[in-house]
DNA sequence: CTTATTGGGCTTTTT
DNA sequence: GCCCAATAAG
């Protein structure tokens, strides 16, 4: 029995509605948890209480995310709360869980041993491959759309000998690289993403000992961020839970962003239909941002069809309004960014209190470029992360052939980096050789060097190279035999040779590599204190290779300290900050233009309801009039949604009046918004105008676009030779000014104005 | 085989 | 406008 002094801390710093999710019996649960109001909390509380006062055992206990980050936040948070030890929990990713199970259960899954995981790059080059091995062109098979219809597929839990031909040849031949695929994969002893959750769901639906095992095990299944679980995820979490095992689920309807990788909102209803007795309960009160926010966030997010219903609430105060700026193009925009974090840091804010989000990674440039110029330190998310390097990633794949001399991928990535004279003729014929003999490249290239020519011999070198470093690191610790194969086989003194700041930070990179593998070597003291059969033990290569696949690790760019932070809205989500600009507001890019297009425009709007509820005391949102996309200039609008903020939760800014706007590409920005519009952000403009309202317009009739020799942007001209077209954008002016024309028939053309004896339409 | 050049493409992203 | 990948030239 359990006194009372232990729940204390579960429950008492809960509201209402959260005791409620975090006390309640043991039985099937949806949480509808609102932006800010405390999801992690009642999750962590959640399995607390299951342990302290229910007496549930650890091992019981399945907790699902979907990043590593929320994995190791919640254990560590659950860590703090409570005195029995969690290690033998199973709290983890879809991914992180499929593959412990797969690991276990390797024999029964049909899987070798030592397989290995492709990431989303090695899994593009294999379809690659095997679109070249089947002779369809690269053209009329996009790898990429190949890879995704095949990802597709095993999200709904499809394999090819189960697809019927619908008589369909588009179908037949997407069966054929299917099929062609898996059995590439099989070769090689790899499996992908989708591959291991999927791998994962069959064994646990069709081994009966694997189901009861798991079952008996797992009383209580709790899983975080369900709006986001695809097909394949649900069904999964269904056949573990089988009826035995409660569901407890956390989520939020109106922050499902990510239904274009597969993510079913829907999973959300059929929880309550496929587990009798689930109950739902909202948290609704939100602790994270003022109530002008949470109004402008309501009302946005009230326009969109098909809710569960949700209004988030605060017993805080309404705080500021939100700041809505027009700004002329990017680099104003951008400039008002500056400007206004300029003015909050002299105040109380850090630079790690602001936070920029945009909907497209490119918006990202003029941002950065400006940012440099006022000398604001920022850290941009959502680059190439530590794993997923070039080097990095040559480096693993050596280490993946010592260990696995039949993984092509790893073979096809490895044999001529650095460059050692095997090129593309030989690997073609090898290529050939394999496919016909049915073994793998490295047998392949082991049987039949004599058919190999001129390569041969470097072909033997390379072959000698990996058995011989083979020996050599076999008894070595993992990061020595790290440290040994970056340097024989030649990474090194090829990325030493590379010229560049670049070079010097790949190899800054290798030597990072090699102190993480350090951290896989085993503790002899700490290994066999506890072997349970629910773990798999992995040796120090294989745990090494699983974490850079599962965790490709932070991504790299920049200092870690004190930074404005820059990121996409969509990775914003789960994040909060004291002051939030949302930039690029417009029509076309938020909602983004295909979404518009396609008439998605509540997903749209749900990221923009994401991104209002970043914020905890001030919120910005930008729009620009011109901005450049994709090298061209658009007149942009201000965003739909805007129209659907309360009116009274936002006051207007805009540059300071009278000042025109430039001509449209009349100068770069350089030179061009330095001098007319310099600190157009700080400027009075006129507050007051709500959005929703017409925006008064400050641009003078008649010079909204005119570009030299009279013409205007999006005008109909002709031009002698290549027809009829529209002005896409001017570029500098007197004898040099150039036209860019997108013609009807001839494409798009950059001519010299002069010359171009262009006759408006 | 390496290096320069051209051409296409282009929301969002975790594992 | 920028980045990548596929081509052409060295």
């Amino acid at each position: 029995m359990q006194d009372i002094a232990d729940i204390t801390p579960l429950v008492a710093s809960l509201n209402p509605a959260q005791k409620e999710a975090v006390t309640a019996p043991p039985e099937h649960r949806l949480v509808l948890a609102g932006a800010g109001s405390g999801k992690t909390r009642v999750l962590v509380h959640r399995i607390a209480w299951l342990i302290t006062v229910e007496n549930v055992s650890p091992l019981s206990v399945l907790a699902v995310t979907f990043t590593n980050k929320a994995a190791s936040e919640m254990r560590g948070r659950i860590e703090q709360l409570i005195t029995v030890p969690i290690r033998s929990m199973w709290v983890g990713t879809f991914h992180g869980i499929a593959h412990r199970m797969l690991r276990l259960h390797w024999k029964e899954a049909g899987l070798v041993q030592n397989f290995q995981i492709l990431d989303a790059d090695d899994q593009v080059r294999l379809v690659k491959r095997v679109l070249k091995a089947l002779d369809m062109s690269d053209e009329q098979w996009p790898p990429k759309a190949v890879t995704h219809w095949i990802n597709a597929q095993k999200e709904e839990a499809r394999r090819p000998q189960h697809m019927s031909d619908l008589g369909d040849y588009t179908q037949r031949q997407y069966v054929r690289v299917y099929t062609a695929y898996e059995e590439a994969c099989t070769k090689s002893g790899v499996v992908d993403f989708a591959e291991l959750l999927l791998r994962a769901f069959e064994i646990t639906r069709d081994n009966p000992e694997i189901q009861a095992h798991y079952r008996r095990r797992f009383r209580h299944v709790l899983v975080d961020e369900f709006q986001d679980t695809n097909t394949l995820q649900y069904a999964w979490l269904k056949v573990l839970a089988g009826d035995t095992g409660t569901m407890f689920a956390v989520g939020d309807d109106d922050q499902s962003i990510y239904s274009w990788r597969g993510a079913r909102v829907e999973n959300m209803v059929r929880l309550e239909k496929d587990f009798p007795g689930t109950e739902v309960i909202r948290l609704e009160q939100n602790y994270r941002s003022t109530g002008t926010i949470l109004k402008a966030a309501n009302g946005l997010i009230s326009k969109n069809t098909n809710r569960l219903g949700k209004n988030l609430w605060t017993d805080g105060g309404d705080g500021e309004q939100i700041q809505l700026y027009a700004s002329y193009n990017e680099y104003d925009e951008a400039e008002f960014v500056a400007n206004r974090a300029r003015e909050l840091l002299d105040g109380r804010c850090r630079y790690s209190d602001l936070a920029i989000l945009y909907r497209s990674n490119a918006q990202s440039r003029v941002l950065e470029e400006i940012l440099i110029r006022a000398r604001i330190p920022y850290r941009i998310y959502g680059g190439l992360r530590f794993f997923e390097r070039q080097e990095i990633k040559d480096a693993l794949a050596y280490l993946r052939l010592l260990h696995n001399r039949d993984d092509d991928t790893s073979f096809e990535r490895t044999v001529n980096t650095p460059a050692r004279g095997i090129g593309a003729t030989t690997m073609e014929k090898l290529r050939e050789i394999s496919r016909a003999s049915g073994v793998s490249l490295w047998m392949a290239a082991k049987n039949a060097s004599s058919q190999l020519g001129r390569s041969a011999g470097n072909m033997g070198q390379f072959l000698k190279l990996i058995d011989d470093l083979h020996a050599e690191t076999r008894d070595l610790p993992l990061s020595k035999a790290t440290e040994l194969l970056i340097a024989r086989t030649g990474l090194r003194d090829h990325y030493r040779k590379e010229k560049g700041e670049q070079a010097e930070a790949r190899l800054e990179n290798l030597d990072e590599l090699i102190s993480a593998a350090r951290s896989f070597e085993v503790d002899p003291g700490a290994a066999s204190a506890a072997e349970n059969p629910d773990e798999p033990v992995l040796d120090p290569l294989t745990a090494f290779l699983t974490h850079a696949a599962l965790e490709s690790g932070e991504e790299q760019a920049g200092p870690g300290e004190d930074c404005v932070q820059l990121m996409t809205l969509h990775a914003a989500k789960g994040l909060e900050f004291p002051v939030v600009f949302i930039v690029g507001v417009e029509n076309g890019l938020f909602p983004s233009a295909r979404a518009i297009d396609e008439g998605n425009l509540e997903e749209e709007r749900r990221l923009f309801y994401v991104g209002i509820t970043r914020a905890r005391r001030k919120l910005y949102l930008s729009y620009a009039e011109v901005r450049r996309v994709h090298g061209v200039e658009q007149i942009g609008a201000p965003s739909m949604f805007l129209k659907e903020v309360p009116a009274e939760c936002v006051s207007e800014t805009r540059p300071r009046a009278g000042i025109l706007r430039p001509g449209f590409g009349a100068r770069e920005p350089q030179s061009g918004y330095g001098g007319g519009y310099r600190g157009a952000g700080s400027g009075g403009g006129y507050g007051g105008s709500a959005a929703g309202r017409p925006l008064p317009r400050t641009v003078v009739a008649g010079s909204s676009g005119l570009g030299p020799g009279g013409f205007r942007l999006g005008q109909r001209v002709e031009h002698p030779k290549f027809g009829e077209g529209t002005i896409l954008s001017f570029d500098g002016d007197g004898d040099r000014a150039q036209i860019e024309v997108k013609f009807r028939d001839a494409g798009t053309k950059r001519l010299v104005l002069g010359f171009a004896n262009l006759r408006g339409l």
